[in-house]
DNA sequence: CTGTGATCAATC
DNA sequence: ATTGATCACAGT
């Protein structure tokens, strides 16, 4: 068989590898590397990319192959470049080409169905399911009538009513706590209907204002030369730009993208998905205006199109977007930026898992151009590789205003350490100490702002029965249930299932259970009753379930008609508001026991990040932390914003354990339903694996494990794990790739996933 | 003997 | 993911 009549295929399909297809006689001129395809696989047709023309070197020879059925584009989907960035990925993260192709393409490209959607834009309308009133009860009567003992309908036509008679069937399940048979009770009853709903909101559309002149202090202005020299340079140089909070990152990177557009050349910023605002993507277009693509999950897909193709013909410039925009088509790159770039979101967490951060260092050094990594906290991974050379370490260590870095203070929370409160008996579990409650006092007295930060959302971690000790956890997972006092439920954060607050015991029947462990939402109501005047916004999940709810109460902030945003990890990044002069930290410990080598790296970072968005105006600003581990190093370097000494510590203590950066990991996981199956598999295929590393004599890599994961089961699977550590990348990838090929698909329900360079092991 | 569901392997 | 092959077992 000749090697023109026929090419190697990535399919949207779950195996490694690409299948081979004959060329009809008629397509031979259409087909070229990065085209889509319709071909026949199994009983059906599916859209896939040509990966090369001919065949594999290793493939044995086959008597028959299939036909193309037809060739899709003229252009192709991907370039040499980029076809080549998505071969490496499915090669290092052990990820079926077809996978990633569709990880790095718009999405309706590559949809399994082969229909007439395959082939261009994808024109999907997003829509809601929406419940709308279409009978009027005006008297009480009527309404005692058709609802009898149906209280909850009842309720959720009254709800309806005040909202102006209609609103997503999705909000009131999710967020105000009507049950979906509730939704379908009303229509059945003939009082309301289904329909649906397009959604279309752009965020990012609207009047920009012209930018307001920015100079360089000098600082900033050595920093864009020396990355301006290295961009120069072509050889794919990678920089790590470490500036503490509100020294002014953001102004640095338009200056490089700019300087890149004057010569021609694209860019893409990376940000992690929250930090994705209208506010971030407003200062791009002031400066770029409409050369700006702005890639984000919440668009629609033809928009996602539009946007992609923009890039790919040249009329958009710059490209801004959460971690996918990696892949973004960008001709003549010049630059690729990480903001933010310790952020654990980078790493995608299905397959292909793929960090964004390693991915635009890769296509950095396959296009020649400039890779900036930009933070605060630097990952231990990137520091290591600028102290030791592959990085060229850049460094901002003054805020642009001049106050220096906000103080922090470490609050201890053990024992009597706080005398002015009273017995706990009276106040419940303390959470706000009195030295933070008179910080936020003195705030409010000022008319200026505060902060404050928690980890955990919901009411409370767990609930408790006082008689029995039995603690409420998920069918579906091993983790406790989360009690949401507003939604009356408990509430799985893993699998989001959700039951109605207990009112006794399961077990004994003893009423009422004890409800432990502050949240989000006990903050506010503790904090509402303390300070009954002040205005106060919570933003976690729960309050920002509508996609642009994160926007409007940022928007109250800075209209000051909010004088304490109390928050999650959302609260933590890259806001920038003048007026805020504390921030209180409710609970520092939160997430420094974690069963994961990140543990103290992660708690570090937020605190760091956290306690910047104190005094970035005028006033300087104060940072309290609570905390009951004051002398964890976490803690003390962060109070101290001492990123370099805490880099230091942490990287000697994982030496011991050969923890990255020292060495390598993968984690692998069994998962499946039945318990005894994913045990027996997880010990085959680790002893499998160290069989492996045996008989081929490898050097530098050992099998740890197996073993349960932290929490053993999600989402009614079970879940055992084993690791494997390497002295160097590429015995790791060897050993992967085979474990993948010959054990990655284990049957019976069971699942095996590779995670190469894993973020948490949980 | 036929129908049903579970399991497993292959997909070019 | 999807499909087809194979097999145990229940019902006819």
């Amino acid at each position: 068989m000749s090697s023109a009549g026929v090419c190697e295929v990535a399919v949207p399909r779950t195996f490694l590898g690409t299948l081979a297809y004959s060329i009809p006689g008629s397509l031979v001129g259409a087909v070229t590397p990065g085209v889509r395809v319709r071909v026949p696989l199994g009983g059906g047709v599916v859209v896939g990319v040509v990966d090369r023309i001919g065949l594999r070197g290793d493939r044995e020879r086959r008597p028959r192959l299939r036909d193309l059925r037809a060739v899709l584009d003229e252009t192709p989907v991907l370039d040499t470049a980029g076809l080549e960035l998505c071969r490496w990925i499915a090669d290092y993260y052990v990820a079926p080409l077809g996978a990633v192709l569709k990880a790095a393409l718009p999405p309706g490209l590559l949809g399994g169905r082969a229909g007439r959607s395959g082939g261009e834009a994808g024109t999907a309308v997003r829509t809601e399911r929406v419940i709308r009133l279409v009978r009027e009860l005006r008297t009480l009567t009527e309404r005692e009538r058709l609802f009898g003992r149906a209280h909850r309908q009842r309720a959720l036509y009254e709800t309806l009513e005040s909202v102006g008679g209609q609103a997503a069937a999705r909000h009131l399940t999710s967020q105000l706590g009507f049950s979906r048979s509730v939704l379908q009770g009303l229509v059945a009853r003939g009082v309301a209907q289904f329909s649906e709903r397009e959604v279309r909101r752009d965020p990012f559309a609207g009047p920009v204002e012209p930018e307001t002149p920015l100079t360089l202090t000098g600082a900033q202005a050595r920093v864009v030369a020396a990355l301006d020299r290295l961009g120069a340079t072509g050889a794919g140089a990678v920089a790590l730009l470490r500036g503490v909070t509100g020294s002014g990152k953001t102004v640095v990177y338009l200056d490089v993208l700019e300087r890149q557009l004057a010569r021609g050349r694209s860019g893409i910023l990376l940000v992690p998905e929250i930090a994705l605002t209208p506010q971030t993507v407003r200062r791009f277009r002031a400066r770029f205006g409409d050369a700006v693509a702005v890639l984000h999950s919440g668009l629609s897909d033809g928009e996602r199109f539009d946007a992609w193709r923009g890039l790919r013909e040249g009329k958009k410039r710059i490209a801004i977007g959460p971690r996918s925009a990696v892949f973004a088509p960008a001709p003549k790159l010049g630059a690729i930026i990480v903001d933010e770039e310790h952020e654990g979101s980078y790493k995608q967490s299905d397959v292909p898992r793929y960090h964004a951060r390693s991915v635009a260092v890769m296509r950095a050094r396959m296009e020649g151009c400039l890779c900036v990594l930009g933070s605060a906290t630097p990952a231990l991974e990137s520091w290591e590789n600028a102290r030791e050379g592959r990085y060229h370490l850049l460094e901002l260590d003054e805020r642009v205003t001049g106050h220096g870095l906000p103080a922090v203070e470490l609050v201890d929370l053990r024992a009597a350490a706080d005398e002015e409160a009273p017995a706990e008996a009276e106040t419940g579990p303390r959470i706000l100490s009195s030295r933070l409650r008179d910080a936020i006092g003195a705030r409010l007295e000022r008319a200026e702002q505060t902060i404050l930060f928690l980890n955990r959302r919901g009411y409370a971690t767990f609930a408790e029965c006082v008689a029995c000790g039995h603690v409420w956890s998920c069918d579906a997972c091993s983790v406790t249930l989360t009690y949401h006092r507003r939604r009356r439920r408990i509430v799985c954060h893993h699998c989001g299932s959700t039951a109605p607050a207990p009112e006794r015991c399961d077990g004994c029947g003893a009423p009422a259970p004890r409800y432990a462990g502050v949240g989000t939402e006990q903050v506010e109501r503790r904090v509402g009753e303390l300070f009954p005047s002040a205005g106060i916004a919570r933003m976690d999940l729960d309050t920002t379930g509508s996609k642009w709810a994160h926007a409007e109460i940022l928007e109250a902030v800075r209209r000051r008609e909010v004088d304490i945003l109390l928050g999650t990890q959302m609260i933590a990044k890259g806001l920038d508001f003048p007026h805020v002069t504390l921030v209180g930290v409710i609970n520092a410990d939160v997430g420094l026991h974690l069963p994961d080598f990140r543990a103290s790296e992660r708690t570090f970072q937020l605190l760091e990040q956290v306690a910047g968005r104190a005094g970035r105006g005028a006033t300087p600003g104060e940072v309290l932390v609570q905390t009951s581990r004051p002398g964890h190093h976490a803690l003390t370097a962060a109070a101290a914003h001492d990123y370099v000494g805490f880099a230091t510590r942490e990287l000697d203590d994982r030496r011991g354990p050969g923890y990255p950066p020292h060495r390598r990991l993968a984690n692998l996981v069994v998962s499946g339903e039945a318990e005894s199956r994913v045990i027996d598999t997880a010990e085959a295929i680790s002893e499998w694996t160290r069989a492996l590393i045996r008989t081929r004599r490898l050097e530098g890599i050992e099998v740890i494990g197996p073993a349960p994961c932290p929490i053993d089961r999600l989402r009614k699977r079970w879940r055992w794990h084993f690791l494997l550590k390497a002295d160097r990348a590429a015995t790791l990838g060897g050993v992967l790739r085979f474990v993948g090929e010959r054990r990655g698909q284990p049957g019976s329900g069971l699942r095996l996933e590779i995670d190469r360079d894993p973020e948490a092991l949980l």
